[in-house]
Parts: C-alpha cells; sequence; structure tokens
DNA sequence: GAGTATTTGTACGTATGTATC
DNA sequence: GGATACATACGTACAAATACT
C-alpha cells in the first residue's frame, strides 16, 4: 500500500553529533588546518560508542569538511586556493563524483566532486570541483583553458 | 622526516568488494532500478562480516551509483534525465558536496554534488549534479535558465 | 635512530529498531 | 501479521601510520 510517511523523526545519534561538529567547524572552533578532537575524546565528549562517533566524522568526510590519515588527527579541510577556469563557447560542463579508483589513482580527497568540461570537438578536461570555479566571460571565446588564480 | 611511502598495499577487502561490484554494475549485471543481492546474500557470497559487505556497498552510494531505502534491496541508481541549463554571460559555476541537513531538507540522493551558478548580479541558482547539464552557449546570453531537455 | 604512545583503519560479532514487501 | 532488508548502536581486537620522547 501506498503510506505516505508523515512520521516526523528524531535523527540518528551519530547525525546529530555531526551537525554538532559541523556548526563548530563552521563557527571556527577547529580552524581549517588544525586537528579535531581525537574520536576517543569525541566517544567520551558524548557518551557514544566509537561506532557512532566514527560515523559521525565520516559524514563530515563525505561532505569534503573534514580529511583523516591512519595515525595523525583528522584536520578541518583547508579550502585550496581556487582557479578560474574559462568555460569556451558551445562546450557542456557535467558534474559527479570520482570512484574510488580514481580517487587513489589521482589522489583525490573524499568529499571532492569531479568536473567535467566537454569542448565542441568533443575533448573533456577533468578539475576538481574544489580548485575550480567556472567562468562564462563576458568576452571572448576559447577552449576551456586555466588562465588566473583567485582567493 | 620524509619518508616517502614507496609500497604497494593490497586494498582492503571492502574496497575490492565495491570494485567488484562496481564493474558488475558497469557490465549491467544489475540495471538499472533493479533490486542488488541483499547484504546478507554477499555476506555468504564473500565469505565476510555484514559490516565489511556494508562498507561495500556504502563506497557506492557514496559514488551515487547505488540507492538504498530500509527495508527495501538496494537498487542501482537510475540515471536521471539531464535537464540542459544555459550559463549567462560572466557567471560564476561552482560545486560542492551537499551537507546533510540539506540532502534531507531537499531530499537529495548520496553521492549527488551541488551546482551553483552565481550570475553577475549575485543571484545564486543551485541544481543537483545529476540532473543537468551546463552549456555555455554559441549565441546569445542571459541568466542561468532551463531550457530544454536532453537524454 | 629507536622505542613507545597515540590515532585512525580494518574487520569481526551482536542486538535491536524500523520500513518495506 | 510475518518475513525480509536495511539502519542504528553497542562491543572487541588487531593493523598500520603517525607523533612524540
Amino acid at each position: 500500500m501506498s503510506r505516505v510517511n508523515v512520521q516526523r523523526h528524531v535523527p540518528a545519534v551519530y547525525h546529530q553529533i555531526a551537525d554538532f561538529l559541523r556548526a563548530e567547524i563552521v563557527r571556527g572552533t577547529y580552524p581549517a588546518g588544525q586537528p579535531m578532537p581525537s574520536e576517543r575524546e569525541l566517544c567520551e565528549r558524548y557518551t557514544v560508542s566509537l561506532t557512532t562517533v566514527r560515523r559521525a566524522v565520516n559524514i563530515l568526510r563525505e561532505e569534503g569538511l573534514v580529511t583523516s590519515r591512519r595515525g595523525a588527527p583528522s584536520t578541518v579541510r583547508e579550502r585550496p586556493i581556487r582557479s578560474t577556469v574559462v568555460m569556451g563557447r558551445g562546450s557542456k560542463l557535467t558534474c559527479r563524483m570520482p570512484t574510488t579508483t580514481e580517487r587513489f589513482a589521482m589522489n583525490i580527497e573524499r568529499g571532492v566532486p569531479l568536473v567535467e568540461v566537454r569542448d565542441k570537438s568533443g575533448r573533456v578536461e577533468v578539475f576538481l570541483a574544489d580548485r575550480v570555479e567556472i567562468l562564462n566571460p563576458e568576452g571572448l571565446a576559447g577552449a576551456a583553458t586555466r588562465i588566473m588564480d583567485v582567493a
């Protein structure tokens, strides 16, 4: 039967923790490049299991907010400088997540989408989404080319 | 010291399983919209724990390849029809992952990035990355507007 | 450089909740 | 209602990379 779900649910604990940590990050509690509290510490702070804390942090990694390596504390990701890419006339742009294979091969961090620009001749250029800003120029045309850096 | 890591590692089991399932999906073993094998079934097939299987499937969800709801079997995501969006002169485009909050509010599935187009006046339009294709037109200018549908 | 502690990664197990079929 | 399937949450143990002494 098509019983529409009207119920309002209490978000899962790990969602709540992720939301709280995200707010702290946005607020600047853990500045970019600086370590976050360790998982063990978060377990104690919120009185939850390691699993739950890890799922919370995992959400932030998926969003590209946090990066973590084995052995080192998780850190708030520094937002890379964005290059400006000019999109050529008649070219098409799509955006998608990389496969894990691509992530490892191209050393892409989690939570970073790919931007694919295909020009009229069919040539495809791929960019890391957090490193570029695509500009449709006022003036002249040209293939998608990196021309300048911006803050 | 900067000791460069040269070692080649055996990928984690859940990565291998994810790779295998991804290959099957690409090959068309589980057509779009069709159910994937259940987690319990995958446990038996690969002789691994539920945790490991879930992490594998989780990778595919993160890549936007698979969708899953509670109670129903996971399915290979159907690729939505992409609308063509025309990008206006002087507008800028960026791409990022939505926050979980945004995902729930806007009912966005996992693994789907957002495309943000900001026009010269500063107005921002947001699109689901898997639903659009951004076109830089040959001819006229205009704000980012959805004009037509394509396969 | 060596040794140790810390921290995250991987993998297992179990139980229960909840939506779907 | 019952069976199935995924979601949440607890626990444990060990591996591997890093950081510190």
